[in-house]
DNA sequence: TTGTACGCGTTATCAT
DNA sequence: ATGATAACGCGTACAA
C-alpha cells in the first residue's frame, strides 16, 4: 500500500533499476519502446521517483526559500507572484517563510537552510535592526546563493533588487511640498532599517531644498500592530497637527486613515497623505490614496531571476548585481488641492 | 568548502556517526557531556544534519504543501496566515502553489507531490470545473494526507474546512431586500465551482422566500480578468440595471466600483453592494462596503491542525472531519438606505 | 553509554 | 542498450 519504489518497478518490468531510472532522466541512452514501456507501468502503479532520494544523489533541491516579514502587504504579495511565475517556469518549488519582522525567527529560519532543504535563498529582511549577520556569511561558505529584494542588509555583500527609494521618497515630499504643506510628518516603522533610512534621507532632503526646517519630532516611529499605531499616530497629529504627511509604509496610511476619521480631520483639506504603496485598491479608498508604488510583481520576477543565475552558474564569483527599479508616483485625491470631482478614481 | 556530514564531524570528535547522529536526536541515550562536545563543536564547524538524508531514512519531510489558486485576494492570505503560525510552531515547513485556478496546473502539483516532499497537502481547489479527480484518489494510496478549505470538491471524502456560505449568502440577500432591492444581480466566477453553487442557492431562496422572481440573466458569470470583469459588469448594469448585487468574490465588487463610477451609477443610491471579501480595509472604501467576511485566519488554522491529525496518527481512518466556521455579515455604506454621516467607517 | 553495520531510494560509473 | 554496484548522509537495530 506504500509508495511503490524503483526496485519495484523494476522488477515488475523485469529490468535492472538503472534501466528504469534512466527512463526518467532525459539524456541517457534508452531505447524509445522501453522507455515507453516503462512510463507505462510506471502510471499504471502510480510510481514517481523518491524526490528525497534523488536530491540525497543529486546535491540538488530544486526548491527555493523566501523569506519574508509578512504577507499582509501588497508589496510582499505581489512580490511573491513574480517570483512564482520564474520559479515554476524552471520547475522549482517554493518555501515561505514569515519573520514578522523578528530578528530571531530570521535566524533561525536561516540556520534552517543551511542543510539542503533549499538551492537558494531570496530575503526581504526582517525590521529589527540587526548588528550580527554571521549566520549570512555561513550561508555563503556552504555555497548557498542569497539574493535580497526590498530590503537589504548593507553590510552584505549579496545580490539585490531594490526600487528607488531615495528618489521616490524625495519626489512625494516635494509634492507635498507644492501642494501647500509645511508640516509635513515623515512615519515610519524602523527607523533603523536601511530601507527606512532611504526613505528618510529623501524626505529630508526635500525639506533641505524647499527651505523647510527638518524638526524630529515630526518623523513618528510606529510599530506593526495597529492598535499601537492608532494611539501614535492620534496623538501625534493632535500635537504636532501636520498638514502633511509622508507614509513609509502601506499601513501606516490605513491608520492614519482611520484617526483622520475620529478625530475629524479631513482629507486632504486638513492633512494631505501620500504613501508608500502596493495597493490595487487606493483609488478606491476615501478619498483615494496617492501612492508610490513600487514595481513589487516585477521585483519579485528579478530577484528570483538572480538568484537562478547564481544557482546555475554555481559559482557566487563575478560583481555582485545590484539592479534598482523604478517606483512610480501617482497623485490622487489624498494630496490634492481642489475638491474632487474630476480624477476621482485615476488608476 | 562544501558541506560538512556527520562522518567528518565524528572523525573531528573522535566518536562515531551514530553517538554524533544521537545528539542531535532528542530520545536516545547519550552522555550529557559528550552530547554538549558534539553541539558545541558542530556549531563551531557549521554541521547540520542533511534534510534529505534524514528525510530518506525517516519517510518523513516535515513539510506541508499549500495549493491555492492565487495570492491576491485576502482570502487566502489570511488562510495562510493561520496555517503558517500552526505549521512553524510544529517546526513544520511550508511549500506553496499557485495553479491561478488552471485545473492542469492542480494536476501537476498533486502528481509531484506524490514522492514524499512534502507530509501533506492543504488545498483550495482549482476553479475550473473538474470532472476527473483520480490524480487525487492515487494520493490517499501513498497515505498522504489531504484537506480542504474553503473550495472544495464535493466527490472527494476529505477533511474539510469551510465557512457557511449558503447561509451568508442567504442573509446577504435577505439584507439587500430590506434595503429596497428589487432587481438582484449575482456577480460569480465559477457557477459550477461548490462555492459558488452554494452561495448561489443562498442567493435564490432567499429571493423565494420574499417572493421575488429569480432572474437567469441576473446571474453575471464573471472571469478573473479585470478588463474582462469590466467589460462583462458594464454591459450588465447598463441593460439590466439592477438595484442590488452580491459579489461571490471580492474583486467583483472591486470591478463593479469601478464599473459604477464610471458609469455615473451612484453606490448605494442607484445599485447597493454586498461582496463576499476579507478585505481589511473595506471601512475605508468609497463607500465603504458591505461584506461577509469569512474567518480566513482561523480557517486556516484549523485546516492544518485538521492536517496535522492526519499526519500524527498515521491514519486516514475514522469519519472525516468537516469544520463549519460562520463568517460575519458587515453592513456598512454600500447598502445603506439613509446619506452617510454616522458609521461612515464602521469596522 | 557508545560503536558497527545495514538500508532508506536513487543515480553515476563501469562493465557487459 | 542494459545490468551490477557503489555511494549520497543519515538513523537505528544490534552488539559490545
Amino acid at each position: 500500500m506504500d509508495a511503490i519504489n524503483i526496485k519495484q518497478l523494476a522488477k515488475a518490468l523485469n529490468l535492472s533499476t538503472s534501466t528504469v531510472s534512466r527512463a526518467f532522466r532525459n539524456n541517457s541512452d534508452i531505447n524509445k519502446e522501453t522507455k515507453e514501456r516503462i512510463l507505462t507501468k510506471a502510471r499504471e502503479l502510480n510510481y514517481q521517483p523518491n524526490h528525497y532520494a534523488s536530491n540525497l544523489r543529486e546535491k540538488k533541491s530544486h526548491t527555493i526559500a523566501v523569506i519574508v516579514p509578512e504577507l499582509a502587504n501588497n508589496f510582499f504579495l505581489q512580490a511573491i507572484n513574480g517570483l512564482e511565475r520564474v520559479a515554476s517556469e524552471k520547475g522549482y518549488h517554493i518555501l515561505i517563510y514569515l519573520t514578522y519582522d523578528k530578528y530571531e525567527k530570521e535566524i533561525a529560519f536561516i540556520n534552517d537552510l543551511h542543510n539542503g532543504r533549499a538551492d537558494g535563498i531570496i530575503m526581504s529582511v526582517s525590521g529589527e535592526s540587526a548588528k550580527e549577520h554571521s549566520y549570512l556569511h555561513r550561508l555563503k561558505n556552504k555555497n548557498i546563493p542569497l539574493v535580497f529584494f526590498d530590503r537589504i542588509y548593507e553590510d552584505i555583500d549579496a545580490p539585490r533588487v531594490t526600487s528607488n527609494d531615495y528618489e521616490s521618497s524625495f519626489a512625494a515630499t516635494e509634492h507635498l511640498i507644492e501642494s501647500g504643506c509645511e508640516r509635513i510628518a515623515f512615519l515610519v516603522i524602523h527607523k533603523s532599517l536601511s530601507i527606512g533610512k532611504m526613505r528618510m534621507q529623501g524626505y529630508q532632503d526635500a525639506l533641505l531644498k524647499h527651505h523647510l526646517p527638518y524638526q524630529d519630532e515630526l518623523v513618528i516611529d510606529c510599530s506593526n500592530n495597529l492598535e499601537e499605531n492608532y494611539k501614535i499616530l492620534s496623538q501625534a497629529f493632535k500635537t504636532l497637527r501636520p498638514d502633511g504627511a509622508l507614509a513609509a509604509v502601506e499601513r501606516l496610511a490605513i491608520a492614519s486613515y482611520y484617526v483622520c476619521h475620529d478625530l475629524g480631520i479631513s482629507i486632504p483639506q486638513d492633512l494631505k497623505i501620500i504613501s508608500f504603496s502596493s495597493l490595487e485598491i487606493a483609488p478606491l479608498l476615501n478619498p483615494s490614496l496617492s501612492t508610490i508604488t513600487q514595481p513589487a510583481y516585477e521585483m519579485g520576477a528579478q530577484a528570483a531571476a538572480l538568484l537562478f543565475r547564481s544557482i546555475e552558474t554555481g559559482s557566487m564569483e563575478g560583481p555582485t548585481e545590484h539592479i534598482i527599479l523604478k517606483s512610480k508616483l501617482i497623485k490622487r485625491q489624498s494630496t490634492a488641492n481642489e475638491s474632487p470631482v474630476i480624477n476621482l478614481f485615476q488608476r
